[in-house]
DNA sequence: AATTTTATTATACAGTTGTTCATTAAAAAA
DNA sequence: TTTTTTAATGAACAACTGTATAATAAAATT
């Protein structure tokens, strides 16, 4: 078993602190590993040997925030519901309250100019989420992969223009949205 | 009426057919401005007066793709189909022929490292479309810009598995795939 | 505590970025 | 055609990038 040298995380834990710091003034894409070394008050030459990129910093941070996206839908799980739309329940679904919770987060993962990647990562973990539901409770008459997709992007579409409204309405008025949506498309 | 230049217009040319060039060999991503400009044969200066980085280039090309994919989504209008789902006509859902004919162009839009912006103007071009089906077609007793956004992001959902699919299935199979989707999603 | 391992540093390098400015040359207007 | 306007060029700038290497220092191992 090895074991992670201290320095390592030492290292780490001043370039996270630095890449936080300069978050709250500016956006991650003006951000210059330069920049971010200085104030860490680490060698820039060490910054590459854990790093690529300023954008491979922020991700390990991303990984906390999907953590805790995870812990938030499965906490509700008792209210289980399935794709068939009719039996959603507004409370079962957390995600809208996490991403209420993490906006500076999501503001920059949904800016402008963030690599689409972040969005894929999302969309993973929310589709996992979404399949686990689905091996419960759904039926498989269909390409479930497609399918996982399909809902994973419906919530997420939905998100996308949460945070283009400058995410105006609350947590609460946004699953009570998704709802009515589903149960308008779903009437004839 | 302001003439354009036919400086402005030649610069322009040069730059583009050497950004093109260089997609074929490399990704967006890692073509610097240096070097479209030594293969366009234009001063680096002249570049950023017209465009600021090499993704804004990029977005000409993108306006070319939008303008196409608004020719043949209007195309076959006569099958108008609403947001009800079960009116749904395979045969007027345009858009995965679209992509399929500009698949190259679309591995660039959907790829990890593309700005997230791509997805954007993809989305504003979509839900546009859709829109002027629900002003014709639907009812007004819910939100239209959610709902637009609902609807188009369920199209781009799939669109980005299929990608991710590495666009193994064909148009037409796709079309069908939705309407299963749709259909799926709206049974009892 | 002494030794070994390895992460960090300082330094240097060629290349890119984004900007500025005087000069040149091409297009538009007279 | 001549004049005027303005786009393109070449050169120079400081700053950042990504990489490499020898020297140093800190941690892990014995």
């Amino acid at each position: 078993m090895k074991q992670l040298d201290l320095r390592i995380i030492k290292t780490k834990e001043s370039l996270k602190e630095a890449l936080m710091l300069l978050l709250k003034e500016k956006t991650l894409n003006s951000i210059s590993v330069t920049e971010i070394c200085r104030l860490a008050k680490v060698n820039r030459g060490t910054f590459y040997t854990h790093y690529g990129q300023v954008e491979n910093l922020f991700e390990e941070y991303f990984k906390e925030i999907m953590q805790n996206l995870k812990d938030s839908y499965l906490e509700p799980y008792k209210y289980a519901w399935t794709i068939h739309t009719k039996e959603l329940n507004p409370a079962t679904i957390r995600i809208f309250h996490h991403i209420e919770k993490y906006e500076e987060f999501y503001r920059i993962v949904f800016s402008k100019t963030a690599p689409l990647n972040y969005y894929y990562l999302l969309f993973d973990h929310l589709q996992q989420l979404l399949d686990e539901d689905m091996r419960l409770h759904g039926n498989d008459k269909i390409d479930t992969g497609m399918l996982s997709a399909y809902q994973a992007n419906a919530i997420l579409g939905l998100v996308i223009e949460w945070h283009r409204q400058d995410f105006k309405q609350n947590a609460e008025e946004m699953n009570k949205l998704l709802v009515e949506l589903l149960k308008y498309v779903t009437q004839d």
